[in-house]
DNA sequence: CCAATGCATTGACACCCTTCTATCCATGCG
DNA sequence: CGCATGGATAGAAGGGTGTCAATGCATTGG
């Protein structure tokens, strides 16, 4: 006995899915999360010392996350002096709220 | 010498940080989001047979996601006979993606 | 009943992710 | 210079996550 309806291919590729979980990943962390808020309200730029205040963690900790932000290009920052100013890419998070978006769409 | 302003706090607490990240972690990865896409465009239930065959691994590890799918409440199912039918609990998906949505809102 | 089937669960394994301390590097100041 | 400081990096420890083969548990069909 079959139950099974033949020809049931998700909609979503193997790489779309692949692509839009890295997205996802990228922001599934309250770390990351409480940084980009940060970032993403100060138009001017923020320097570490300043995020390390505003977080739950250690320093070195704050330098990882801001990297892996940095790798999947939602921030940036400039070196002045001896500080690191760090900024949000709006553009790059502007693509990324449109890919979710339009997945979350999608789902609902 | 200083270069930090003070009360650079996050709109973002600790805990709507930490639930969100939560959301966005249930949705971050491959498989799951392809099992969500698949329920989501078929109204009529689908047997855990039907998503093993649309998506790469095995069986153990399909009803793995669907149990994490299951306590997020994001998914349900409903034994008829030897099957199981699974369904997308539409309302929680639609909760879900409001809370992204303005997590996103508020980024951009 | 007994065998087969759909699905869940268990247990093991590998890998990744997060965090820390310790250290390094560069810059600026005396 | 020599020293303090902001920040990055290295390395290790710990826990979490994803996957699978093997097994268990209902249910159905013969």
């Amino acid at each position: 006995m079959r139950c099974c309806g033949d020809g049931l291919l998700p909609r979503l590729s193997t790489q779309e899915a692949r692509r839009l979980a890295g997205d996802l990943q990228i922001l599934g962390h309250p770390i990351r999360l409480q940084l980009l808020d940060i970032l993403a309200r100060h138009e001017g730029q923020v320097c570490v010392c300043d995020l390390e205040a505003a977080v739950p963690v250690r320093q070195p900790t704050v330098s990882h996350h801001l990297r892996l932000l940095r790798e999947a290009g939602l921030v940036d920052f400039e070196r002045r002096g001896l500080w690191a100013y760090y900024f949000v890419r709006r553009d790059a998070l502007a693509a990324l709220r449109a890919r979710l978006t339009t997945l979350l769409d999608s789902l609902a």
